[in-house]
RNA sequence: GUGGCUGUAGCUCAACUGGCUAGAGCAUCCGGUUGUGGCCCGGAAGGUUGCGGGUUCAAGCCCCGUCAGCCACCCCA
């Protein structure tokens, strides 16, 4: 038997019932905050991914999925959304369609990390993009979305919002310069220590050398970048958004420049980001397109699906209407009704006819119908049809027009 | 990627220091007289103990390998 690939799984009901809703809940709220669909290929040049997330990040040294193909082309399976976005932006001229670049996906992303609870090698992410806009009230409104759909879903309090701001390259490199020679009189360990050349800011979310950095002093922003910051967090603050202040966040992606920011549930499990975002003002200049400082996040689906679980996920009332037939000599009759039930929008299901009609009816209970519909010769003959409610047991005898029209209207009373 | 723990029926688990046809609960299926589910009762089905090798008279249990899951680290969504 063939089984499955490490880190991958299947998303089996009801759970796949779950992804459903955080999508749906996660496209309406896109809708009101007037972000469109794009729909990316899952493969693109490993460089892509090289160039944009960066050389020197654990994403792209050791996370992921490169190969060649037949026509030795070197591709990769897409980590994260924002490179395939930026390059999409820019290949398809999208600076020059209107002026509103509010993007949204949803899709599979993949990397070979050591598989774990709520971590695997192809996962879910929606994601948003907004291209373009240098406000921080950008900063602001993509935070508040995320907060938003997490609301909707019913997560308040079981998530913590933590924001930092980087700096833009002028404020970032003097810090760089800064940091550099206090790391270098510390004994640091063996990542960190390669971490200092390629990227300093890396080394002071170290966990390990936490403690030795009491004495670096947080980075420096300049005027426009503390301007920045300020005004995302009175805009946050005056719109009830609590929030963090973390001036560790660093975040492992290198295209992040001023705002960033991770969502990060509450619960001692070391996958506590559910969702994570920053602005990239730099990014799609340095892939080739116009200057378009930018702001975005990512929201890990398999996560959310996680805290949904923890608080206890309740299905939608089951409205099924199960049709069950005395006899194998009433199929035709039945099936002929379940067809008109369902042309009639109501959500019918059957088992299989030839079966006895105590095991039909256990077919009924065990997909929690509302109502059987119980069809023998009489009913056949007469065309009024036996209804059952489930509940409490309770039955008469019906048209199937009239049926139609109660259950349709909410008016269906035994 | 590094270190560690685990792997028995669909699920949750049991099987004394290696010792008879590997058990139980739940779930599943059938039945409990004439056309009715849930509760209850009776019965049935379901396992090459993840897979491969080794040690032994004898392996679910010990050893090696492998696959998979989990935990911590790393990192992230």
């Amino acid at each position: 038997m063939i089984q499955r690939v490490r880190g991958f799984k299947d998303v089996l009901p009801p759970e796949s019932d779950i992804f459903y809703q955080i999508e749906k809940t996660a496209r309406e709220t896109f809708e009101t905050y007037n972000f469109k669909e794009i729909r990316l290929p899952t493969v693109e040049y490993f460089d892509l991914f090289v160039k944009s997330t960066g050389e020197e990040t654990d994403i792209v040294k050791k996370e992921m999925y490169k190969f060649e193909d037949n026509s030795k082309r070197v591709l990769a399976l897409r980590p994260e959304g924002t490179p395939g976005t930026v390059r999409a932006f820019i290949e398809n001229n999208l600076n020059l369609k209107g002026n509103s670049h509010k993007y949204f996906y949803i899709g599979n992303m993949f990397r070979a990390e050591r598989p774990q609870a709520q971590r695997y090698r192809e996962f879910e992410q929606i994601g948003v993009e907004y291209i373009g806009n240098p406000s921080p009230y950008a900063d602001a409104e993509i935070i508040i979305l995320l907060d938003s759909i997490l609301k909707k879903l019913n997560l308040n309090n079981l998530y913590r919002i933590e924001i930092n701001s980087l700096g833009c390259q002028a404020c970032r490199k003097k810090y760089k310069e800064l940091i550099v020679s206090e790391l270098k009189k510390l004994d640091l360990c063996q990542d960190c220590n390669q971490r200092i050349s390629k990227n300093p800011l890396r080394v002071l979310d170290c966990k390990i050398d936490q403690d030795k950095f009491k004495n670096i002093p947080p980075i420096e922003l300049c005027d426009e970048c503390l301007t920045h910051h300020n005004l995302l967090k009175e805009a946050l603050n005056a719109n009830n958004i609590t929030f963090i202040e973390n001036k560790l966040l660093v975040r492992g992606i290198d295209y992040y420049t001023k705002t960033v920011f991770e969502f990060k549930m509450s619960s001692q499990s070391s996958q506590d980001a559910i969702a994570g975002g920053g602005r990239y003002d730099n990014l799609v200049k340095l892939m080739g397109g116009v200057n378009s400082p930018s702001v975005g996040w990512a929201m890990g689906v398999e996560r959310v699906v996680s805290l949904m679980i923890s608080k206890g996920y309740k299905e939608n009332d089951n409205n099924l209407v199960f049709v069950v037939s005395l006899s194998s000599k009433q199929s035709k009759f039945c099936f002929k009704i379940i067809n008109l039930l369902r042309n009639a929008g109501i959500k019918t299901d059957f088992s299989n006819f030839e079966n006895s009609l105590k095991s039909q009816m256990r077919d009924a209970n065990s997909n929690s119908a509302r109502y059987a519909i119980i069809i023998g010769e009489d009913e056949e003959k007469t065309s009024k049809l036996t209804i059952k409610r489930l509940s409490d047991g309770k039955q008469q005898k019906m048209e199937i027009n009239e049926i139609i029209n109660k259950i349709k209207n909410g008016e269906l009373i035994l």
